[in-house]
RNA sequence: GCUGUUGUAGCUCAGGGGUAGAGCACUUCAUUGGUAAUGAAGAGGUCGGUGGUUCAAUUCCACUCAACAGCACCA
């Protein structure tokens, strides 16, 4: 599509700098050649202005153009989207019934969808790779064509590619489609693609079948899916394939199990079962969250878990989330919901009582206990469960409180993830849904608010933290901020979030009373920090890899002798420790020390004390931190202050430290 | 919820129409040892549940529950 306005003269910016002029109709290939033979061979696409081109496709207007080649992290789109069309050429080689429908790239790697009678097995995924292995060294350009509308259609209609018919009727009716070609085979699609199929190269892997819904509508058929990985040289494809290894090492179910912190089974699906070392964990976190949200002004709540049903019709949720409740019938004929949620019962402390403005901001909080029924396929470990607890809080202040209300969330979500580690943070500002409710004026001021709030969260941050955009993403009821955390391994989770509110006051009429003595209806704001607690602790476990930092730690010690005449200086340790307030085990048994240090090692215990005779002679003891292959000799008092020293919770350290500095 | 796979001892797993096996863990005994598995013996199972086929089912079939992977869902 070439405009006919433009000139013969192509002017060009490069990233150096330089600009140079070209004729109209010049490719990306030959200007790739001009500059040397080994860029040209190199190269992959084309970028005109940042979009990227094939490099066979004329240069349409004048711009910054960049020749991309293969090093380019840009290029990695266009192997794997190359990848994609050589899985399905590799699937209709091997059976030639087999339909497509489309093969997206996706976060480190692709997809593709098939309609095949029989599911793909993980055996004919190594055939299907040794295809795709042959496409790619048969080095196959890719060809672009432009076909209208009516022969692509007819086309696709003579293969009997019914889900491409579908997709071409979904194009706009004057548009011409492209379809690109690799040898004999061809597919409908948008491009841009690299050179030839020997671009996509030897780093890719299939890795799993699954079912998926046509165009991802569960009224839809299912197709058969095959996801693969693909990366632009064998080193990056192994330190994914690493990664992967890692993540499964640190499953927190498996961990879960090994360290005794909960357990699940089936009468309980979606319910956890914490034992006594799991419970330690959670408690400490929630003792750490009690002493955050105490610090920063708020008043710890406990609303019922069962109310009426006439409640939740008033706050909306038996109209809007009803399949996703719990609900019980009682002798009388009264029908009670389990909370799913803590907001409606919060609204009723509120409102118990006057409220003045001279009270606001009311911060409310609450560890509330929500059960969920959560649709069986979603449940996953802790990480998605049917009950579980919130850190939860609703702060209800005046519009012109708001702003200030959001930076102080902000600070403390903020310094409660750097607390765990967590210092990769993005926050996302969802905006206003379709469906929601409230005039428009009433969400472009709260847009607008917040809005200026991540502007000022940015900028706080000196760059540490990145915002985003997420349009359309708000809740019904307001527009919210999405905290996203990365662990260790790079994989981001959300979990803190912020939510304003126009609906809840106003449904139940809640108000306080203003300085002319008039009802106003307070602002609201929902906000989460760990979401769900049980879900924060699935996360923490994966992120330590079950190695909790010393005050978090379920058993922060074992107390581990070596012959059983050490015993009895063994148990002094353990009392002088315990004094200190460290959770000590002691480890008595007639088992040789190796024995002891492996287990409690698997047991991930942050600190092994080996008491020999020596030790009770000297009155020392032995430590062997987990992960360290060594031991420290120190005196028994050395070891109660540097260990009761190092578990000490980040944020009573942080206080410590800030009196000290004022002292 | 949908598709696919799986369900045998606490854990990891083998087996297979004639009512079950290994390693680790557990218990007991011996061993008192110096930083990731001391040795021996013992105990441990309605083979996820219900129904069907069969002389006989843990094994085959149907249904069901749960888990796993993905999709959909997460207001």
């Amino acid at each position: 599509m070439t405009n006919p306005a433009q000139s013969a003269v192509l002017s060009l910016e490069f990233p150096d700098g330089s600009v140079r002029d070209f004729e109209a109709g010049t490719s990306g290939l030959q200007i790739a050649e001009g500059i040397s033979k080994s860029l040209a061979k190199k190269s992959v696409a084309y970028a005109l202005n940042g979009d990227l081109k094939d490099l066979a496709e004329p240069v349409e207007h004048s711009g910054k153009i960049e020749i991309v080649t293969r090093a380019d992290e840009r290029a990695l789109e266009l192997i794997r989207h190359d990848c994609a069309h050589v899985l399905a050429e590799a699937v209709q080689e091997l059976w030639p019934k087999t339909k497509v429908s489309i093969g997206p790239v996706i976060e480190n790697g692709f997809y593709y969808d098939f309609d095949r009678d029989e599911p793909f097995t993980p055996e004919d995924l190594e055939v299907i790779e040794k295809k795709m292995r042959q496409i790619i060294a048969r080095n196959d350009s890719f060809t672009k064509e432009v076909w209208s509308r009516d022969d692509a259609k007819a086309y696709f209609e003579k293969t009997g590619e019914t889900y491409k018919v579908e997709l071409v009727d979904a194009i706009d009716a004057d548009q011409n489609l492209n379809i690109y070609k690799q040898g004999e085979w061809l597919d409908l699609c948008l491009g841009p693609h690299g050179p030839s199929t020997a671009n996509v190269g030897n780093a890719f892997k299939l890795m799993n079948v699954a079912g998926a819904y046509w165009r991802g509508d569960s009224d839809n058929q299912m197709l058969s899916r095959i996801y693969g990985t693909a990366w632009a040289d064998e080193k990056q494809l192994k330190n994914y394939l690493f990664m992967l290894e890692e993540a499964q090492k640190r499953d927190h179910r498996k961990l879960g199990r090994e360290m005794d912190l909960f357990h699940f089974q089936e009468e309980g699906p979606g319910v956890v079962f914490w034992h006594a070392k799991g419970w330690r964990v959670f408690q400490n976190l929630v003792n750490y969250m009690r002493r955050r949200i105490e610090e920063h002004g708020y008043d710890e709540v406990n609303a019922p878990q069962i109310l009426d049903k006439a409640l939740w019709q008033t706050s909306g949720h038996w109209d809007w989330y009803r399949e996703n409740m719990f609900t019980t019938v009682t002798e009388d004929d009264r029908q009670f919901a389990i909370k799913p949620m803590n907001c409606p019962g919060h609204v009723q402390i509120f409102k118990n009582g006057l409220r003045s403005y001279r009270e606001l901001p009311v911060k409310m909080a609450e560890f509330g206990n929500v059960h969920r029924y959560e649709p069986s396929g979603a449940l996953h470990g802790l990480m998605r469960v049917r009950g579980f607890t919130m850190d939860d809080a609703h702060v209800f202040c005046t519009p012109e409180q708001l702003e200030d209300e959001c930076l102080r969330i902000n600070d403390l979500i903020l310094t409660t993830y750097a607390d765990f580690g967590f210092d990769n943070i993005v926050v996302k500002l969802s905006t206003r849904p379709e469906k929601r409710v409230g005039s428009d004026e009433v969400w472009d001021r709260a847009e607008a608010i917040m809005q200026k709030v991540l502007d000022e969260i940015e900028a706080d941050s000196e760059g540490r933290i990145k915002t985003e955009p997420n349009p359309g993403e708000g809740a019904f009821y307001g527009p919210k901020f999405e905290y996203v955390l990365r662990d260790a391994i790079g994989r981001d989770w959300q979990c803190g979030t912020t939510q304003i509110d126009f609906a809840l006051p106003e449904r139940f009429g809640a108000f306080y009373i203003d300085q002319n003595s008039e009802k106003q209806e307070p602002v609201m704001v929902h906000r989460a920090i760990c979401g769900s607690m049980e879900r924060f602790i699935g996360i923490l476990i994966e992120h330590y890899a079950g190695h909790f930092p010393l005050w978090m730690a379920p058993v922060q010690a074992v107390v581990a002798t070596i012959t059983s005449e050490a015993d009895g200086y063994g148990e002094k340790v353990a009392e002088a420790l315990r004094d200190a307030g460290l959770h000590v085990e002691t480890d008595f048994r007639n088992e040789k020390i190796n024995y002891k240090v492996r287990e409690h090692s698997l047991a991930k215990v942050p600190a092994i004390i080996a008491i020999g005779a020596r030790e009770a002679d000297q009155g020392t003891v032995s430590i062997r931190r987990l992960g360290s292959k060594n031991q420290t000799s120190m005196t028994l008092e050395e070891a109660v202050s540097s260990l009761s020293d190092e578990a000490v919770a980040p944020d009573i350290r942080r206080k410590k430290q800030a009196r000290a500095d004022r002292n």
